[in-house]
DNA sequence: CGTCTTCTTGACCGTTTGGTCAGGTTTCGT
DNA sequence: ACGAAACCTGACCAAACGGTCAAGAAGACG
């Protein structure tokens, strides 16, 4: 061997390439079509792979295995399915505030309803993976919005209503849009895409839940 | 072979054995629990048998495949679970019909939870398998109640809404109860099966399509 | 009681699936 | 341009799964 000067590169500096970026995005894209329309079962990793345009064990050299994409998934789209929640104000008028929130929740569902079978999925099965989650931060956020509720009740702003059961229908109603697509596509030969559809969903929702809290819907 | 007489027996009289009639039945319950609780693709022909306390061979003596058995599962349940909107009267008072409604479809997301999540699954991923009941039957099922909802209103009985969405409103919130039994027991440490919470929540969602359709629900 | 039917099982088979591995190709800093 | 990472692939493997089959056990009827 000559005693060249050995020239070395760093082996990594931080961060992910931008193959790793792309990569990863295009995987964790197709798995959330693949997951939430044939659930964690039903999905193998070679289609999952295909879906990527990339080979099943290229796909196993950025996820060590199906657990780890599925968790991988979940994870990347709790953040945001939990966000409009989050972002209901103790200060705001509360007609407006519940408005913006049904009206947020609908939005999801008409964009990204695939996210929301996806954890639709993962609780009707027991939530076997983000109980922790669920147990952690949902609860504790559950119980600080029920206080703001309450305390819109208190000043005498809505009616009395249990704020965890007002939560729960809330979310019962704007999911089932995104959940029963299907279904209601059957039925109506409509879907949240469908402009006119989705202002109709709204307002029903809208109406049902302000009445519903001794506020009389605005008419336009 | 001898010309001895040949005693015979009637092959089959007619209908199914004590046995037969037994054994289907712990394997269509055992199958609705698997089911349920991992999809058509994460439960196994063996898990059911288990399940069922007999072989993997003898379960296959009675249904011939895994989509067998699923079909039979999907159809001992469909009619059960549609019965409830069957009944809703149009000579009736709207406010009883609607609140004897919700009431059954709270007890059957009590009584029979796993029955609303295989539904909810297999709606959920497309609904391959009953397409067609969804297309034939129950989509005539909800036009002839939308008529009813419909007549309801001309005869300003109720204020004014789109019937077919007040149908899927109804629907959303019973069924979250069951569907996501989990998410609620996590976050309130209650179910359906909880009489005073059941209670809570059939006063929650009375309350709500009741005042959301005009109708003051009346205070005890 | 004898015999035909129904019921039940364990052994077995082909396919699918998640995952490994050795080796080739591309990328990129120097 | 060069060499070391990073990236990518096809061949391969073991386990799990749906389903078949031959043959024994239990049940029912004359």
């Amino acid at each position: 061997m000559s005693g060249a000067k050995r020239q070395t590169r760093k082996p990594r500096p931080e961060g992910l390439s931008r193959i790793q970026e792309m990569n990863r995005a295009k995987i964790l894209d197709a798995a959330l079509g693949q997951f939430s329309r044939y659930g964690y079962s039903g999905t193998t990793i070679e289609k999952i792979s295909g879906e990527a345009g990339m080979s099943k064990s290229n796909l196993l050299y950025y996820f060590a295995s199906k657990p780890d994409i599925y968790e991988a998934v979940l994870e990347h789209i709790l953040d945001v399915w939990l966000a409009p929640l989050r972002s209901l104000d103790p200060e705001g008028d509360p007609a407006a505030e519940l408005s913006a929130y049904i009206r947020q929740k609908l939005q999801m569902s008409a964009e990204r309803p695939e996210a929301s079978r996806l954890f639709a999925n993962e609780v009707m099965q027991g939530a076997p993976r983000i109980r922790r989650v669920l147990e952690e931060d949902l609860k504790g956020l559950v119980a600080e919005k029920s206080e703001v509720i309450r305390h819109w009740m208190a000043a005498g702003k809505i009616r009395q209503t249990d704020p965890v059961h007002l939560i729960f229908l809330i979310w019962a109603m704007t999911q089932h849009y995104a959940d029963f697509q299907t279904q209601i596509e059957v039925l109506t030969g409509r879907t949240l895409q469908d402009p006119d559809f989705r202002k109709g969903a709204e307002e029903a929702v809208i109406a049902m839940v302000l009445s519903g809290l001794g506020l009389v819907p605005k008419d336009r």
